[in-house]
DNA sequence: ATCTATTGATAATA
DNA sequence: TTATTATCAATAGAT
Protein backbone atom coordinates (compact mmCIF):
# COMPACT_ATOMS: atom_id res chain seq x y z
CA UNK A 1 0.00 0.00 0.00
CA UNK A 2 2.03 2.98 -1.56
CA UNK A 3 4.10 3.93 -4.27
CA UNK A 4 5.62 0.31 -4.53
CA UNK A 5 5.00 -3.32 -2.29
CA UNK A 6 8.05 -3.67 0.23
CA UNK A 7 9.04 -6.60 1.81
CA UNK A 8 8.50 -6.82 5.35
CA UNK A 9 12.24 -6.85 6.29
CA UNK A 10 14.53 -4.37 8.21
CA UNK A 11 14.55 -1.07 6.51
CA UNK A 12 17.86 -0.13 6.26
CA UNK A 13 17.73 3.43 5.56
CA UNK A 14 17.50 5.46 9.15
CA UNK A 15 15.41 7.89 7.56
CA UNK A 16 12.97 6.01 5.84
CA UNK A 17 12.81 3.82 8.74
CA UNK A 18 12.27 6.00 11.00
CA UNK A 19 9.19 7.83 8.74
CA UNK A 20 8.06 4.07 8.26
CA UNK A 21 7.56 3.58 12.16
CA UNK A 22 5.57 7.16 12.42
CA UNK A 23 3.36 6.65 9.64
CA UNK A 24 2.72 2.95 10.94
CA UNK A 25 2.71 3.71 14.67
CA UNK A 26 -0.14 6.04 14.26
CA UNK A 27 -1.92 3.50 11.61
CA UNK A 28 -1.69 0.58 14.68
CA UNK A 29 -2.90 3.09 17.33
CA UNK A 30 -5.61 4.50 15.28
CA UNK A 31 -6.60 0.78 14.44
CA UNK A 32 -6.73 -0.36 18.19
CA UNK A 33 -9.31 3.16 18.55
CA UNK A 34 -11.28 2.02 16.31
CA UNK A 35 -11.44 -1.88 16.99
CA UNK A 36 -12.39 -0.70 20.69
CA UNK A 37 -15.07 1.50 19.61
CA UNK A 38 -16.70 -0.87 16.82
CA UNK A 39 -15.94 -3.67 19.02
CA UNK A 40 -16.51 -3.12 21.83
CA UNK A 41 -12.76 -4.81 22.82
CA UNK A 42 -10.08 -3.69 25.43
CA UNK A 43 -6.71 -3.37 23.81
CA UNK A 44 -3.59 -2.19 24.73
CA UNK A 45 -0.51 -1.34 22.86
CA UNK A 46 2.79 -0.31 24.23
CA UNK A 47 4.98 0.40 21.29
CA UNK A 48 9.08 1.04 21.47
CA UNK A 49 10.97 2.60 18.53
CA UNK A 50 14.50 1.28 17.88
CA UNK A 51 15.41 4.65 19.49
CA UNK A 52 13.89 4.09 22.51
CA UNK A 53 10.74 6.66 22.39
CA UNK A 54 7.72 5.14 23.56
CA UNK A 55 3.89 5.18 22.70
CA UNK A 56 0.75 3.42 23.76
CA UNK A 57 -2.42 3.31 23.39
CA UNK A 58 -5.51 2.14 26.12
CA UNK A 59 -8.76 1.58 25.45
CA UNK A 60 -10.94 4.47 27.38
CA UNK A 61 -12.85 1.83 29.12
CA UNK A 62 -10.14 0.01 30.96
CA UNK A 63 -6.44 1.19 32.19
CA UNK A 64 -2.98 -1.06 31.75
CA UNK A 65 -2.90 -2.45 34.83
CA UNK A 66 -6.36 -4.34 34.45
CA UNK A 67 -5.67 -5.21 31.01
CA UNK A 68 -2.89 -6.62 32.14
CA UNK A 69 -4.64 -8.32 35.61
CA UNK A 70 -6.90 -10.10 33.07
CA UNK A 71 -3.94 -10.97 30.93
CA UNK A 72 -2.51 -12.78 33.78
CA UNK A 73 -5.70 -14.66 34.84
CA UNK A 74 -6.53 -15.50 31.25
CA UNK A 75 -2.88 -16.75 30.08
CA UNK A 76 -1.69 -18.25 33.47
CA UNK A 77 1.26 -16.55 32.14
CA UNK A 78 3.30 -14.58 35.30
CA UNK A 79 4.31 -11.11 34.23
CA UNK A 80 5.60 -10.03 37.55
CA UNK A 81 5.60 -13.01 39.72
CA UNK A 82 9.13 -13.47 39.78
CA UNK A 83 9.13 -10.19 41.77
CA UNK A 84 6.57 -11.11 43.75
CA UNK A 85 8.39 -14.44 45.15
CA UNK A 86 11.38 -12.86 45.67
CA UNK A 87 9.49 -10.59 48.11
CA UNK A 88 7.22 -13.58 49.06
CA UNK A 89 10.51 -16.24 50.00
CA UNK A 90 12.04 -12.88 52.16
CA UNK A 91 8.97 -12.71 53.69
CA UNK A 92 9.06 -16.53 54.44
CA UNK A 93 12.43 -16.49 55.41
CA UNK A 94 12.43 -13.23 58.10
CA UNK A 95 8.90 -15.27 59.69
CA UNK A 96 11.01 -18.43 59.95
CA UNK A 97 13.59 -16.21 61.95
CA UNK A 98 10.43 -14.23 63.90
CA UNK A 99 9.01 -17.32 64.91
CA UNK A 100 12.28 -18.99 66.05
CA UNK A 101 13.08 -15.56 67.95
CA UNK A 102 9.30 -15.66 69.51
CA UNK A 103 10.05 -19.31 70.53
CA UNK A 104 13.83 -18.40 71.82
CA UNK A 105 12.09 -15.38 73.53
CA UNK A 106 9.38 -17.42 75.29
CA UNK A 107 11.20 -19.77 77.08
CA UNK A 108 13.79 -17.42 78.23
CA UNK A 109 10.19 -16.02 80.00
CA UNK A 110 9.59 -19.34 81.22
CA UNK A 111 6.75 -19.83 78.92
CA UNK A 112 6.35 -23.26 76.98
CA UNK A 113 8.84 -25.15 79.06
CA UNK A 114 6.29 -28.32 78.43
CA UNK A 115 7.69 -29.25 74.81
CA UNK A 116 11.33 -29.26 76.14
CA UNK A 117 13.36 -32.05 77.23
CA UNK A 118 15.63 -31.69 80.51
CA UNK A 119 18.95 -31.35 78.63
CA UNK A 120 17.22 -28.22 76.73
CA UNK A 121 16.92 -26.66 80.09
CA UNK A 122 20.54 -26.53 80.79
CA UNK A 123 21.51 -23.54 77.72
CA UNK A 124 18.79 -21.60 78.82
CA UNK A 125 18.77 -21.86 82.53
CA UNK A 126 22.66 -20.90 81.91
CA UNK A 127 21.50 -17.80 79.58
CA UNK A 128 18.95 -16.89 82.14
CA UNK A 129 21.94 -16.68 84.69
CA UNK A 130 24.32 -14.97 82.62
CA UNK A 131 21.84 -12.21 81.54
CA UNK A 132 20.92 -11.64 85.16
CA UNK A 133 24.43 -11.06 86.09
CA UNK A 134 25.11 -8.85 83.21
CA UNK A 135 21.96 -7.00 83.75
CA UNK A 136 23.02 -6.67 87.69
CA UNK A 137 26.61 -5.68 86.42
CA UNK A 138 24.86 -2.98 84.50
CA UNK A 139 23.21 -1.89 87.57
CA UNK A 140 25.98 -1.90 90.07
CA UNK A 141 27.72 0.33 87.46
CA UNK A 142 24.90 3.33 87.53
CA UNK A 143 24.95 2.56 91.24
CA UNK A 144 28.72 3.40 91.40
CA UNK A 145 28.01 6.35 89.44
CA UNK A 146 25.28 7.31 91.10
CA UNK A 147 27.20 7.65 94.19
CA UNK A 148 30.27 9.15 92.54
CA UNK A 149 27.92 11.64 91.46
CA UNK A 150 25.86 12.21 94.98
CA UNK A 151 29.80 12.60 96.09
CA UNK A 152 30.70 15.32 93.60
CA UNK A 153 27.57 17.30 94.82
CA UNK A 154 28.54 16.79 98.16
CA UNK A 155 31.92 18.16 97.49
CA UNK A 156 30.52 21.36 95.24
CA UNK A 157 27.80 21.68 98.38
CA UNK A 158 30.81 21.97 100.57
CA UNK A 159 32.73 24.22 98.49
CA UNK A 160 29.73 26.95 97.60
CA UNK A 161 28.94 26.55 101.68
CA UNK A 162 32.82 27.46 102.15
CA UNK A 163 32.43 30.36 99.61
CA UNK A 164 29.34 31.95 101.16
CA UNK A 165 30.44 31.80 104.30
CA UNK A 166 33.52 33.66 103.52
CA UNK A 167 31.41 36.32 101.56
CA UNK A 168 29.16 36.87 104.61
CA UNK A 169 32.27 37.34 106.68
CA UNK A 170 34.01 39.55 104.14
CA UNK A 171 31.22 42.40 103.08
CA UNK A 172 27.66 42.97 103.67
CA UNK A 173 26.12 41.73 100.91
CA UNK A 174 22.19 41.09 100.14
CA UNK A 175 22.00 37.57 100.75
CA UNK A 176 18.94 36.73 98.72
CA UNK A 177 21.16 37.61 95.93
CA UNK A 178 23.71 34.99 96.83
CA UNK A 179 21.24 32.75 96.59
CA UNK A 180 20.32 33.09 93.15
CA UNK A 181 23.73 33.25 92.28
CA UNK A 182 24.30 29.91 94.15
CA UNK A 183 21.45 28.14 92.17
CA UNK A 184 22.51 29.23 89.01
CA UNK A 185 25.76 27.85 89.49
CA UNK A 186 24.76 24.46 89.99
CA UNK A 187 22.04 24.50 86.96
CA UNK A 188 25.37 24.81 84.87
CA UNK A 189 27.52 22.34 86.89
CA UNK A 190 24.53 19.72 86.13
CA UNK A 191 23.99 20.87 82.27
CA UNK A 192 27.57 20.18 81.33
CA UNK A 193 27.12 16.40 83.30
CA UNK A 194 25.88 13.48 80.59
CA UNK A 195 22.66 12.36 81.40
CA UNK A 196 23.31 8.96 82.59
CA UNK A 197 25.21 10.46 85.65
CA UNK A 198 22.95 13.00 86.72
CA UNK A 199 21.04 12.23 89.71
CA UNK A 200 17.24 10.33 88.79
CA UNK A 201 14.43 10.54 90.62
CA UNK A 202 13.73 7.16 90.30
CA UNK A 203 15.89 4.41 91.94
CA UNK A 204 16.47 0.93 90.40
CA UNK A 205 16.27 -1.77 92.67
CA UNK A 206 20.25 -2.48 92.96
CA UNK A 207 19.66 -5.19 96.05
CA UNK A 208 21.37 -8.47 94.64
CA UNK A 209 18.69 -10.87 95.53
CA UNK A 210 15.21 -10.01 96.07
CA UNK B 1 -12.18 -0.42 2.93
CA UNK B 2 -14.85 -2.60 2.16
CA UNK B 3 -17.93 -2.48 0.25
CA UNK B 4 -19.23 0.54 2.12
CA UNK B 5 -17.52 3.18 4.63
CA UNK B 6 -18.96 2.51 7.85
CA UNK B 7 -18.54 5.35 11.22
CA UNK B 8 -16.36 4.43 13.55
CA UNK B 9 -18.67 3.88 16.13
CA UNK B 10 -20.13 0.50 18.39
CA UNK B 11 -21.53 -2.45 15.95
CA UNK B 12 -25.07 -2.69 16.83
CA UNK B 13 -25.09 -6.45 14.79
CA UNK B 14 -23.45 -8.76 17.15
CA UNK B 15 -22.44 -11.14 14.19
CA UNK B 16 -20.76 -8.04 12.51
CA UNK B 17 -19.26 -7.06 15.34
CA UNK B 18 -17.67 -10.18 15.65
CA UNK B 19 -16.92 -10.67 12.33
CA UNK B 20 -15.00 -7.63 12.33
CA UNK B 21 -13.56 -7.86 15.53
CA UNK B 22 -11.76 -10.86 14.32
CA UNK B 23 -10.63 -9.29 11.21
CA UNK B 24 -9.33 -6.16 12.59
CA UNK B 25 -7.85 -8.26 15.48
CA UNK B 26 -5.90 -10.55 12.69
CA UNK B 27 -5.14 -6.94 11.05
CA UNK B 28 -3.84 -4.74 14.04
CA UNK B 29 -1.64 -8.12 14.91
CA UNK B 30 -0.33 -8.17 10.99
CA UNK B 31 0.43 -4.59 11.28
CA UNK B 32 2.23 -4.86 14.94
CA UNK B 33 4.61 -7.88 13.63
CA UNK B 34 5.59 -6.33 10.38
CA UNK B 35 6.59 -2.40 12.47
CA UNK B 36 8.71 -4.57 14.78
CA UNK B 37 10.64 -6.29 11.82
CA UNK B 38 10.51 -3.58 9.27
CA UNK B 39 11.67 -0.68 11.71
CA UNK B 40 13.46 -2.41 14.69
CA UNK B 41 10.34 -1.77 16.93
CA UNK B 42 9.33 -3.37 19.96
CA UNK B 43 5.42 -4.01 20.14
CA UNK B 44 3.36 -5.21 22.85
CA UNK B 45 -0.28 -5.83 21.96
CA UNK B 46 -3.29 -6.91 24.22
CA UNK B 47 -7.08 -7.29 23.05
CA UNK B 48 -10.01 -8.54 24.80
CA UNK B 49 -13.01 -9.04 22.66
CA UNK B 50 -16.09 -8.04 24.05
CA UNK B 51 -16.81 -11.87 25.12
CA UNK B 52 -13.72 -12.07 27.00
CA UNK B 53 -11.75 -13.93 24.00
CA UNK B 54 -7.80 -12.51 24.74
CA UNK B 55 -5.57 -12.61 21.85
CA UNK B 56 -1.59 -11.11 22.22
CA UNK B 57 1.27 -10.17 19.97
CA UNK B 58 4.34 -9.57 21.21
CA UNK B 59 8.20 -8.46 19.49
CA UNK B 60 9.73 -11.62 18.89
CA UNK B 61 13.13 -9.67 20.31
CA UNK B 62 11.71 -9.19 24.00
CA UNK B 63 8.66 -10.31 26.44
CA UNK B 64 5.55 -8.82 27.55
CA UNK B 65 7.04 -8.82 31.11
CA UNK B 66 10.40 -7.15 29.81
CA UNK B 67 8.04 -4.34 27.61
CA UNK B 68 5.87 -3.72 30.79
CA UNK B 69 9.18 -3.15 32.92
CA UNK B 70 10.70 -0.79 30.27
CA UNK B 71 7.35 1.20 30.06
CA UNK B 72 7.11 1.63 33.64
CA UNK B 73 10.50 3.12 33.80
CA UNK B 74 10.11 5.47 30.54
CA UNK B 75 6.66 6.16 31.95
CA UNK B 76 7.31 6.41 35.76
CA UNK B 77 3.60 5.11 36.12
CA UNK B 78 3.33 1.94 38.12
CA UNK B 79 1.78 -1.03 36.97
CA UNK B 80 1.97 -3.68 39.67
CA UNK B 81 2.95 -1.45 42.80
CA UNK B 82 -0.27 -1.79 44.70
CA UNK B 83 1.05 -5.21 44.94
CA UNK B 84 4.29 -4.86 45.34
CA UNK B 85 3.75 -2.43 48.17
CA UNK B 86 1.62 -4.50 49.93
CA UNK B 87 4.24 -6.92 49.98
CA UNK B 88 6.88 -4.47 50.63
CA UNK B 89 4.74 -3.23 53.56
CA UNK B 90 4.17 -6.68 55.13
CA UNK B 91 8.50 -6.96 54.95
CA UNK B 92 8.75 -3.96 56.85
CA UNK B 93 6.25 -4.40 59.46
CA UNK B 94 8.41 -8.01 60.43
CA UNK B 95 11.37 -6.73 59.87
CA UNK B 96 10.71 -4.23 62.37
CA UNK B 97 8.90 -7.03 65.00
CA UNK B 98 12.14 -8.98 64.14
CA UNK B 99 14.71 -6.16 65.18
CA UNK B 100 12.57 -6.05 68.22
CA UNK B 101 12.56 -8.91 69.75
CA UNK B 102 16.41 -9.23 68.39
CA UNK B 103 17.20 -6.52 71.10
CA UNK B 104 14.44 -8.02 73.44
CA UNK B 105 16.57 -10.76 73.61
CA UNK B 106 19.90 -9.07 73.64
CA UNK B 107 18.62 -7.54 76.29
CA UNK B 108 17.82 -10.73 78.51
CA UNK B 109 21.15 -11.92 77.32
CA UNK B 110 22.99 -9.15 79.41
CA UNK B 111 24.19 -7.55 75.61
CA UNK B 112 23.77 -4.01 74.39
CA UNK B 113 22.70 -2.78 77.79
CA UNK B 114 24.75 0.58 78.09
CA UNK B 115 21.97 1.94 75.96
CA UNK B 116 19.72 1.89 78.01
CA UNK B 117 18.60 3.74 81.52
CA UNK B 118 18.85 2.48 85.20
CA UNK B 119 14.58 2.22 84.70
CA UNK B 120 15.12 0.05 81.92
CA UNK B 121 16.62 -2.94 83.40
CA UNK B 122 13.85 -3.22 86.14
CA UNK B 123 11.72 -4.87 83.99
CA UNK B 124 14.80 -7.25 82.44
CA UNK B 125 15.68 -8.02 85.19
CA UNK B 126 12.08 -8.88 86.33
CA UNK B 127 12.00 -11.31 83.37
CA UNK B 128 15.29 -12.93 84.15
CA UNK B 129 13.96 -13.76 87.23
CA UNK B 130 10.70 -14.77 86.36
CA UNK B 131 12.48 -16.96 83.48
CA UNK B 132 15.10 -18.59 85.84
CA UNK B 133 12.03 -19.34 88.17
CA UNK B 134 10.32 -21.08 85.66
CA UNK B 135 13.45 -23.05 84.13
CA UNK B 136 14.06 -24.12 87.58
CA UNK B 137 10.16 -25.14 88.49
CA UNK B 138 10.23 -27.24 85.10
CA UNK B 139 13.35 -29.02 86.25
CA UNK B 140 11.94 -29.21 89.48
CA UNK B 141 9.46 -31.34 88.14
CA UNK B 142 11.72 -33.81 85.94
CA UNK B 143 13.40 -34.38 89.39
CA UNK B 144 10.80 -35.53 90.77
CA UNK B 145 9.70 -37.37 88.10
CA UNK B 146 13.29 -39.05 87.90
CA UNK B 147 12.53 -39.44 91.93
CA UNK B 148 9.57 -40.93 91.20
CA UNK B 149 10.70 -43.29 88.83
CA UNK B 150 13.64 -44.14 90.84
CA UNK B 151 11.59 -44.87 93.53
CA UNK B 152 8.82 -47.18 91.36
CA UNK B 153 12.60 -49.02 89.97
CA UNK B 154 13.36 -49.51 93.41
CA UNK B 155 9.99 -51.05 94.35
CA UNK B 156 9.57 -52.99 91.42
CA UNK B 157 13.61 -54.99 91.99
CA UNK B 158 12.73 -55.43 95.29
CA UNK B 159 9.40 -57.07 94.46
CA UNK B 160 11.30 -58.98 91.85
CA UNK B 161 13.85 -60.08 94.01
CA UNK B 162 11.43 -61.06 96.49
CA UNK B 163 10.03 -63.64 94.04
CA UNK B 164 13.19 -64.57 93.25
CA UNK B 165 14.31 -65.60 96.69
CA UNK B 166 10.81 -67.64 96.96
CA UNK B 167 11.12 -69.25 93.90
CA UNK B 168 14.97 -70.53 94.66
CA UNK B 169 13.79 -72.07 97.75
CA UNK B 170 10.46 -73.80 96.52
CA UNK B 171 11.87 -75.16 93.27
CA UNK B 172 15.01 -76.17 91.66
CA UNK B 173 14.79 -74.43 88.63
CA UNK B 174 17.18 -73.13 85.99
CA UNK B 175 18.74 -69.71 87.39
CA UNK B 176 19.50 -68.45 83.86
CA UNK B 177 15.98 -68.71 82.85
CA UNK B 178 14.95 -66.96 85.64
CA UNK B 179 17.71 -63.94 85.41
CA UNK B 180 16.06 -63.98 81.60
CA UNK B 181 12.78 -63.54 82.40
CA UNK B 182 13.58 -60.64 84.63
CA UNK B 183 15.10 -58.89 82.08
CA UNK B 184 12.04 -59.29 80.02
CA UNK B 185 10.11 -57.75 82.56
CA UNK B 186 12.00 -55.07 83.15
CA UNK B 187 11.71 -53.81 79.13
CA UNK B 188 7.51 -54.60 79.60
CA UNK B 189 7.47 -51.99 82.53
CA UNK B 190 10.10 -48.84 81.25
CA UNK B 191 8.32 -49.35 77.64
CA UNK B 192 5.47 -48.74 79.04
CA UNK B 193 6.53 -45.52 80.90
CA UNK B 194 6.44 -42.14 78.76
CA UNK B 195 9.91 -40.78 77.41
CA UNK B 196 10.05 -37.78 80.04
CA UNK B 197 9.78 -40.55 82.76
CA UNK B 198 12.28 -42.34 82.12
CA UNK B 199 15.87 -42.46 83.63
CA UNK B 200 17.82 -40.42 81.56
CA UNK B 201 21.59 -40.86 80.95
CA UNK B 202 22.14 -37.09 81.23
CA UNK B 203 21.31 -35.87 84.31
CA UNK B 204 20.51 -32.00 84.27
CA UNK B 205 22.08 -29.47 87.16
CA UNK B 206 19.58 -29.12 89.05
CA UNK B 207 21.13 -27.01 91.66
CA UNK B 208 19.21 -23.87 93.20
CA UNK B 209 22.73 -21.86 92.79
CA UNK B 210 25.78 -22.78 91.06
C1' DA C 1 4.65 17.84 6.78
C1' DT C 2 1.95 16.91 2.44
C1' DC C 3 0.80 14.55 -1.78
C1' DT C 4 -0.71 10.66 -4.44
C1' DA C 5 -0.06 6.29 -6.84
C1' DT C 6 -0.37 2.02 -5.28
C1' DT C 7 -0.91 -1.66 -2.21
C1' DG C 8 -3.35 -3.48 1.68
C1' DA C 9 -7.36 -4.03 4.68
C1' DT C 10 -11.83 -5.11 5.18
C1' DA C 11 -17.39 -4.66 4.87
C1' DA C 12 -20.68 -6.95 2.77
C1' DT C 13 -21.83 -11.15 1.10
C1' DA C 14 -21.99 -16.01 0.49
C1' DT D 1 -14.91 -19.82 10.44
C1' DT D 2 -13.34 -19.07 5.55
C1' DA D 3 -13.50 -17.14 0.82
C1' DT D 4 -14.60 -13.56 -2.42
C1' DT D 5 -14.42 -9.03 -4.03
C1' DA D 6 -15.71 -4.25 -4.41
C1' DT D 7 -14.35 -0.50 -1.94
C1' DC D 8 -12.04 2.29 1.20
C1' DA D 9 -7.80 3.15 4.02
C1' DA D 10 -2.99 3.11 4.74
C1' DT D 11 1.19 4.21 3.33
C1' DA D 12 5.87 4.23 0.27
C1' DG D 13 8.19 7.21 -2.13
C1' DA D 14 8.55 11.75 -3.70
C1' DT D 15 8.23 16.64 -2.68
Amino acid sequence: MGRGKIEIKRIENSTNRQVTFSKRRNGIIKKAREISVLCEAQVSVVIFSSSGKMSEYCSPSTTLSKVLERYQQNSGKKLWDAKHENLSAEIDRIKKENDNMQIELRHLKGEDLNSLQPKELIPIEEALQNGLIGVRDKQMDFLKMLKKNEKMLEEENERLTYILHHQHLSMDGNVREMDVGYHQRERDFNSQMPMAFRVQPIQPNLQENK
